[in-house]
DNA sequence: CTGTTAGCGCATTCAT
DNA sequence: ATGAATGCGCTAACAG
């Protein structure tokens, strides 16, 4: 491939005058700029985006590090991000970690590197000492609640948004609730416990182990609950539940066991995926394409030097329909 | 940040050497070897990976070029892709292009300017022209079938499967056939117009263009589809459906409309995604995640130089269920 | 407006 | 086994 410096030679001009015109620099003659595009047409010229990310130090690529991409809690995240960064010219590198700890070090280590100029980290299960350590590397920015930590952050208060989803089945009269979550460690599962438990407290409910569902992720996590759910002597009258997803999984298993929703199991989830309209499910509208955008927005931000917010709390709204 | 000349100097070897110990070459004196190391803590160095690339010209990048990231067909293709990408030391960059030719090129210029050392088109509009025009910068795989055309690639036949579909359906008694696509254009979606119009031609049914419907892609636009099919005089039975997605939702609000599947209408879709078992749909398995992997790897052997097949064509299955 | 030059940080060849 | 020197290709400060 063709160099800047072979460009020179054939426009008879000099690098300088050559990386000019290739950036759009304002002062350079027409007939040098000519002579230049003319030469770059004549070779076929384009740079190598390597010396540049050497020469600037920076690449104008932000990382994302996320468990699964194929679950559409994170792959609306990243949609947000990647419409966000399109329109400021920026590029996404995916990291999947499907939660080792190893390979969010990995992630992480490309900040240091200079692979990326910042971060955003859809989920994790590295502590935060580590994030910490490598934020002086460039911007990095958390969905969930940093409490506080001097980190950037867009996130949803998930003890708030339990809460209201298990005030919401106690006035409906429930008081024997259990529920489904991806994973029990993170911040946002132990904000959802938090508010679990203090939702029980205050009708003096005490939680019940068997109740709470771990690993729940996808469509077929809810055939599994339902399967759980039919070998118990004692059910719970309601489910919250952390994914819509697995939500749809509940509602059609459990229906084609022969229960009726919500008379006999009311379910009320996250999300608000269009699943959820599908089958007329009660559940949380989350903004999360929304998150993403703001996350891209805090980090590009952060480019610019700008005073910005730390962190930025999105509010969630319940979207009535007919599971609870 | 420290550099490699700084390491040399506290380490007192040359750079050279200090490159040696950092990238695992052997014959370095161990006492070296050790003073390299402990230089790197103290400095808490690490490599600038830009300057690596630059010097090796290359980038262990694979870019992954698709329409949206946000729709389990594409997410679970990325999902194969990543799996097996890490499992090489390959980390993705991802091009969302919205089906734009603008973002194609933009995408495909990247493997020109060495941003990434192959690139994966799971799905495109840009004519082949282009797409062939860059080859010759790096390995371009396509998730098509490139019908003899000089070009890597990992592909399901539509026709047959489409084909296979139709027959399903024609042989379960349905004539008054329609189908739902994501897009009318595109090498799959053409091969599977050709199979409907030929699969009725042999029945002698002439194909209607209102039972052709167009964007279909998303839940959500199942509800369309059910709408404009209450108000059409006369309905097809059947419809081949080319997204588990759609038909969930065309079940669903059908249902909600008081429809009784297959009795009403009979459902035939494709992907075999977890949400057509938990909706009892009878789908056309198609072996994203594996195309995912196997597209990875056929790059991955074009860089070692490996003798490989130019295209693989995967196998589809029919899974019997109750929505025909 | 334009050219010269000095980096950016690492890999690698060639001696020794 | 190790160091010196060169190259990767581009940007940007500086001089004019």
């Amino acid at each position: 491939m063709a160099n800047i410096r072979e460009i020179a030679k054939i426009a008879g001009v000099s690098v300088a005058t050559v990386s000019r015109v290739l950036n759009g620099y304002p002062y350079v003659k027409e007939e040098k700029r000519n002579a230049v595009w003319e030469a770059v047409e004549k070779l076929n010229y384009t740079k190598n985006i390597n010396a540049v990310h050497l020469a600037k130090g920076k690449t104008s690529i932000i990382g994302v590090v996320l468990p699964y991409v194929n679950h559409p809690y994170f792959s609306t995240i990243v949609e947000g991000i990647s419409i966000e960064a399109l329109r400021y010219g920026y590029h996404l590198l995916l990291f999947q970690t499907n939660y080792e700890e190893k390979k969010e070090i990995e992630a992480l280590e490309m900040l240091k590197m200079k692979q990326v100029d910042g971060m955003i980290i859809c989920s994790r299960t590295l502590g935060w000492k580590f994030i910490e350590a490598y934020k002086e590397y460039g911007p990095i920015v958390l969905c969930e609640d940093v409490k506080g930590r001097d980190l950037l952050s867009v996130y949803i208060n998930h003890y708030e948004a339990f809460m209201l989803g298990m005030e919401y089945l106690i006035e409906k009269g429930h008081r024997k609730i259990g529920y489904c979550i991806g994973r029990t460690t993170g911040t946002n599962s132990k904000d959802r416990e938090a508010a679990y438990r203090d939702a029980l407290r205050k009708i003096n409910e005490s939680p019940r182990q068997e109740w709470i569902f771990d690993h729940c992720l996808y469509i077929e996590d809810g055939k599994r609950v339902v399967n759980e759910l039919l070998a118990m002597r004692e059910k719970p009258t309601a489910l919250l539940v952390s994914s819509d997803q697995v939500a749809a999984g509940i509602v059609l298993w459990g229906q084609s066991a022969g229960w009726r929703i919500p008379e006999d199991l009311a379910i009320l989830s996250f999300d608000n995926h269009p699943i959820s309209e599908a089958l007329q499910i009660t559940t949380m509208d989350l903004p999360l394409s929304i998150m993403g955008k703001k996350a891209f927005r805090m980090i590009y931000h952060s480019f610019q030097n700008n005073e910005t917010v730390k962190a930025e709390k999105l509010e969630v709204r319940l979207i009535e329909r007919s599971s609870v």
